[in-house]
DNA sequence: CCCATTTCCGAAGAATGTTCGGAAGTGTGC
DNA sequence: GCACACTTCCGAACATTCTTCGGAAATGGG
């Protein structure tokens, strides 16, 4: 897909506040409302906007501790991979993840109540499975966020 | 503050889907969308929404490659945990950064054009640090966010 | 049981979202 | 350089939503 610097700056304000109205989004772009409406919409449906999320603040549900488990995986097949992958999404308590290269498979944010249900959880979602080889847990002391978008790619149109 | 089964409904829908409009979001809670409205206002200015972003695909904005940098402090007084946040913040290849407590001090969530961008950028902005002692990075395969958001505090109201 | 306080609702006005036909721009082939 | 096909953009009109605000309902102490 052929993106241009208007799609780049939608991408960037959006990154910044997904709830801009397209109104004033379309001031700060210089093109017709319709016309970013319209942009934003092919964003999506291209897949270069993937979704709108409101960040929460995690002790506002009850979110007393955060930690990063590191994982590494027994076996290293793609079957493997892909079925850990569908394992932690139904984790409740797994914010995110990220699948490395490295001495460790997986990096899991995991948001809980309290130590004991750090340890607990460690214990029944990671410890006791099979393929988990080794676990490694490291407390969350602040997660920031930046809302600046590295854009990369040359403005290739006008 | 107190947050009630209302509220804690509308975290979850809006870390779902940011731009839900408050029509629909009244609707799903089964209150006015007048009520709907000031509660979420007030989620805002209680800081239990910290805000609204939309996740944009790498890809289409040039970076190639994405990566976790752990980094680990030659100092660990306040003024230098300090310093070293704001500096994170200030390079924008840093889409996000945790700060961990364990071997390593920092996890740096990177997104750079291609892996000669990774080399310069690891050389530049932490091994020329004096306050940084060391770094390892692991390149991401794949990122996932859960979209559902744990909820451990009780619905303590009706 | 009553009063003070908070929360909620519904209607109306203001603002924004959305559609669509035509204009303007772009690029290609002749 | 021109004509054609094609894409993109715009602006006005309409639909929908957002937002405000006064009063009603609910809540919780005393």
């Amino acid at each position: 897909m052929h993106l241009d610097r208007t799609d780049f700056a939608i991408l960037r304000e959006l990154r910044k506040n997904a709830r801009l109205p397209n109104k004033t989004l379309a001031e700060r772009l210089g093109v017709a409302p319709s016309t970013a409406l319209e942009r934003v919409r092919r964003l999506r449906a291209a897949g270069a906007i993937q979704g709108f999320h409101a960040e929460i603040d995690p002790r506002a549900v009850g979110i007393g501790l955060q930690a990063m488990i590191s994982v590494r995986l027994a076996r290293h097949a793609r079957g493997d991979v892909d079925a850990f992958h569908a394992y932690l999404l139904t984790l409740r308590e797994v914010l995110s993840f990220y699948h490395v290269a490295g001495a460790n498979d997986y990096l899991v944010h995991v948001a809980v109540r309290d130590s004991d249900h750090l340890r607990d959880f460690a214990l029944d979602a990671f410890t006791t499975r099979p393929e988990v080889a080794h676990i490694e847990t490291s407390l969350i002391f602040s997660f920031r966020r930046n809302p600046d978008l590295p854009v990369y790619r040359d403005a290739d149109e006008p």
